[in-house]
DNA sequence: GTTATTGCAAATGATTTGCACAAGG
DNA sequence: CCTTGTGCAAATCATTTGCAATAAC
């Protein structure tokens, strides 16, 4: 896992945002750094404690939470807005720093997007508005087409199943 | 305030879907809706609580919450993304159905508009990517251009202002 | 050594909920 | 009447925080 390139390279961002600081490294934060982009998918604070538990990760929630904020604030980890009521991180707008968010209403299922035209039109609406752009997030909230054309779409179904695994605590 | 035309088509379309459902007119549901919709403001629970308050309104705080729900699920206000911790709502998705924000970063100030080259480009975008397109919001972060060409803003001195008189509970 | 970091448990604070009473229709 | 709505106070639950012990550097 540590030799996972993407996550040498956060690691060592977030290192040399650390020292800047005057802040120390420590092994439950890299532990938790780990873990966290060893995979490109989104998640609550919940659900990295229980990858950090199933890791035999020493760090406890208290740490989980301090090391997100620091991310948050070296902008390697942003939070994002899927409506629920636990906030959503996303660890991937280091590979993508301006990627979108289109969710299936019918599944659940997140899809992640970019689009240079987008990109450019909010820019120049925000301009007209007499403001610098500094950033922006597009949320669309959409039907599975296939689901409504075939009747089927495989990703309701894993939605489905997945649900039922859902046992908070 | 009830003689407001807004406030007036509001209530008619609450009632309407509170009879669909076989539920009840409550006095404290219209003084509520009253509240709301008597301005054009984004609001937080706890912002509407003290203008119940101040309004002499019979209301608690449980009924707000509840009112609150009633009128998400009657599709007559929004929940938006400001990026705080408590929710905020957005009363003019009546008026204007499909409008987006941009929030000032220095002073705060959220500002609406609307776009039908961003409307339809995200349609297009949307359906290339196999969905049927159903909601869509664009949230800007940006500067204040007149803050950094003539120093000065007025909606950041208001801003300053109003968070001096900011006293929880 | 000095100062930041950790884990724990307790605190916080917005929102929700159970319940007994009130009041729409 | 019968059922929904209300107010109150207590419960929830994600997140934050104080503090004493621990570990970077």
């Amino acid at each position: 896992m540590a030799e996972n390139p993407i996550i040498v390279e956060i690691l060592e961002k977030l290192n040399h945002f650390i020292k800047r600081k005057g802040l120390r490294r420590t092994p439950q934060r890299d532990e938790i750094v780990a873990l966290i982009f060893s995979k490109d998918e989104h998640f609550t604070a919940d659900e990295l404690y229980d990858r950090v538990r199933k890791n035999n990760s020493s760090a406890s929630r208290a740490t989980l939470y301090r090391t997100l904020g620091l991310l948050e604030e070296a902008g390697l980890l942003h939070e994002i807005d899927l409506g629920g009521d636990q906030k959503t991180y996303d660890p991937n707008f280091v590979d993508s720093p301006s990627h979108n968010h289109l969710i299936c209403i019918d599944c659940g299922k997140v899809v992640e997007f970019e689009d240079d035209n987008i990109e450019i039109l909010n820019d120049c609406i925000t301009r007209r508005m007499g403001f610098r752009p500094a950033k922006q997030s597009i949320r669309i909230e959409a039907c599975c087409e296939t689901l409504r054309s075939k009747g089927v779409c495989q990703d309701l179904i894993q939605a489905r199943l997945a649900s039922k695994k859902i046992h908070k605590k």
